[in-house]
DNA sequence: CATGAATGAGAATTCATTCAT
DNA sequence: AATGAATGAATTCTCATTCAT
């Protein structure tokens, strides 16, 4: 008895995590949670008010991750045309990503896959909202910038786009496999294509 | 009689497909379903095994869609290096898509977002697979006409390409409120996004 | 297995009948009515939808019997004055209470003083303002069938002479003791009181 | 320290005062009272042995006032059978219940509807007996003085009349939108009622 | 083919209380 | 005096499935 609070509360999270991870956030039992945390099921409820809570307590520091990593994203710094090119800039936004990847990985499954029923159910909808949103002001600030470009594109395609990047981080936490070096090649292989593909339909020549 | 049994066979999967899309698979209520279905509950079982199997059934059109869609998809004449050039060919090909969402938008919804817990559950996995192995026959094929291309393309960036179609499909059928216009608007801009990506990556001038 | 429906709805209704009048509804356990039902508990459910519906099902023919009592007592012959002198009308009211009172006695100790917690938690008060707004309609009648009497009667003071019916039927349901003489002298009491406290407030002389 | 202490005991107490208003004696958790009266939760055992305790202690008070209330009633200056015409006794008296009903107001509403369950669930039976055996020595005094006057009257009409002081009681704190007036006026009908009622039923003159 | 009945395991959550510190 | 931690039993309710009829 009264042993350290932290340390249960983390024994919680950490099974309460690979629980969601493998059956989700339905399938998941406080009961299950409670025993392999060697915490009495009551108990639990001293620590967590309930099994969302538990829930968002194992995503929040991703969640943290995401909000700061929007907020970097945003610099004004990066407002060029140039960026086309820059392949080190491109690289950079996504070695964060990578980054996140690496620290995130289990937290990222959940999130992405394990969510249902949960109150982060509809996180992918946000994420991809948000995102579509900064987009758009940022090829706005960029038009502003340089006239000539277009940037009358489909609102629809802008969504898509967007949520792409999540598809990618999916695909990515699901292939435990990838190592750095594929991880690389895809990299460059999917700047050019991006690249290529915003370049044409923005007219830039 | 036939004719009877047939009729409540489809009435339960149609409340039943209502039930998965509303609930998911684990939501959906074996009891809810039966009595929507006016149908006693046990009966169901006279039916079917069991409850994976009626989702199983529930999207059996579907997939038999997809399949046919992928042996369509691999037809020699469509071997051409033009094809990059065809805006005809692309518009077919994703109308052949868009037909699908229209005739099967409740089944895509279950399938991608509903199935956890189903047997079905890592049809996203199998399809992006399948596909992406599709992909690379047909690269390969395409390289043996046309050797100065490139297609030393990393496996995951096929790999990815290939989810992004489901993401795709997955953000269309998520909005219901796209208007057929919409949607052309959007595929006008995706062809040009994508085949220039790819000219790009495979080298063609 | 394959016992009589009805024969096992009525055996859950009268464990659960005696659990409530014991406990209270809060305090009678599913748990506790199944056993003494003989019936596994969830099964319980497959003839209840919760533990609510027992309690208004326990109730209901008591429900019933206030309803037509309320209907019969609206009966336009008794609008007279003469009521006042009319023993036999208040006997034959009270009695029909006292009918009441026989077949009814443990649903109604359970409706009046055991029902917190459930959906009729308030049928005090809707009774109360049901028969209150009864007596004033009949109050008016009577007014302008004889002028002369006063009607000025106090919101309130209605209000509290008809919750006072509840507390002499709790009264007499809480007295198991009470041998139908007792009940005839205190009607007789109640009478004389009664009517001359009414004829007195109305000034009928 | 001495005042520390107290000071967490009226905290406690009030608080559960007011959960056992909204919520009943079985409804109250001590949880809930321990985290609003900023208390551990462990740390009110040291202040009541149990939750009955608290219960008993908030209304405590009341209680007493009660206990004081009767005595005083007991008075040899009232038996007198003028009081039948005496308004103002009969106000006085019913001002010190309506005292009563101002300082305790929520105190009574938990008294007599919220107690189920605690050791004071008879407190209504109890009262009633009580009084119903003060006012039948307080007869047989007065038929000591008056010979005249008949006091042949059921005990259990004396016991609900007793029971219907609760009653009123009740309706008045639970209708909190009732202002002096309104009780002013119910007064004077029920002193009309009540004393040509008894006077009838004692045969007075 | 149909069904009413039944079930046992399981779900999340709440509870008053205890106890070592 | 105070507390954080713990607990075990209890709560209502849901579930997919089975089986005798």
């Amino acid at each position: 008895m009264q042993t350290q609070k932290e340390e249960i509360r983390e024994r919680i999270l950490f099974y309460a995590k690979d629980e969601f991870l493998k059956k989700g956030f339905k399938g998941a039992s406080m009961r299950d949670i409670a025993s392999r945390a060697d915490v009495s099921l009551s108990n639990i409820y001293n620590y967590f008010k309930n099994k969302d809570k538990i829930f968002c307590a194992v995503l929040e520091p991703l969640l943290e991750a995401f909000d700061k990593m929007e907020k970097e994203h945003n610099r004004e710094d990066y407002l060029s045309i140039e960026i086309f090119e820059d392949e080190d800039y491109q690289r950079e936004n996504i070695l964060y990503f990578m980054n996140i990847i690496k620290k995130f990985r289990s937290e990222l499954k959940i999130l992405l896959f394990m969510s249902f029923g949960s109150s982060l159910e509809n996180f992918r909808d946000t994420f991809t909202d948000r995102h579509t949103q900064m987009s758009i002001g940022y090829l706005k600030s960029l038009k502003a910038k340089y006239p000539e470009i277009n940037i009358d594109i489909s609102l629809f395609f802008m969504h898509t786009i967007s949520s792409w990047w999540l598809t990618i981080l999916g695909e990515i936490i699901s292939h435990d496999e990838l190592k750095d070096n594929d991880i690389e090649q895809f990299l460059k292989d999917y700047t050019i294509f991006s690249t290529a593909g915003w370049k044409k339909i923005m007219n830039v020549k």
